[in-house]
DNA sequence: TACTTTTACTTTATTTTTTAAAGTACTTTG
DNA sequence: CAAAGTACTTTAAAAAATAAAGTAAAAGTA
């Protein structure tokens, strides 16, 4: 046969918790930034207070962000970071979205 | 200032439509086959039947898949295939997606 | 032939996820 | 000091995803 190696795309391989637009955001700008505050984050995602929060919890759940709260002056912040675990489940998911364009391109 | 040109990953520009997990799947691989069958979708898409039933009808109603209903054999049989529309909408999904990479490698 | 099983789906119901609307606890501004 | 922000969190509503049932015809089984 002359078929080619066929690099088959795992979908389910897929992190559901990275791949939700504003999570993929969440998780794109801050490997980028390193440290951001919730103001920053969502920003950059256009997202809502209780939406980007909601999102936020979910991440930090799942043990991908670390947040630290302080004041800045006298106002709450909040500073986001991604952890260890998050940042091999980021590279991970980079893996598989290059692995969906190298079939693709 | 020594900044590179940041180009800033737009993330409302995804489609949402093509980002679900089963849709991605789904898009990807019809794609690369052209036109593939209800059963052969399901199963690289490793989906139920109702599940992928409701995806294609909504990737259809998009516009972004043909179906053609036809009968192979005494059976019936349902084959998909991208439309125009579809495929330009894949293009641009793509290309987000590699701009996203570009940023991250 | 009668009956059960399978195939290829569709439809409806249930669960999960996302988004939007309120609410809280201050702080700042006029 | 009252009204308007700020920085969130919590709860409620809407949307989406998945799972379970249902349908209609075909095919296998006794």
């Amino acid at each position: 046969m002359t078929d080619s190696p066929k690099p088959t795309f795992e979908f389910d391989l897929i992190d559901d918790l990275i791949h939700s637009r504003v999570r993929l955001a969440t998780m794109a700008y801050l490997s980028g930034a390193g440290t951001a505050d919730f103001n920053a984050i969502k920003a950059v995602v256009k997202a809502t207070d209780g939406n980007i929060s909601v999102h936020l919890r979910k991440l930090e759940d799942a043990g991908y962000l670390i947040s630290v709260k302080q004041f800045s002056g006298r106002k709450p912040q909040t500073l986001y970071s991604i952890s260890d675990t998050g940042r091999s489940a980021w590279q991970r998911y980079l893996k598989h979205m290059s692995d969906l364009l190298d079939n693709h391109e």
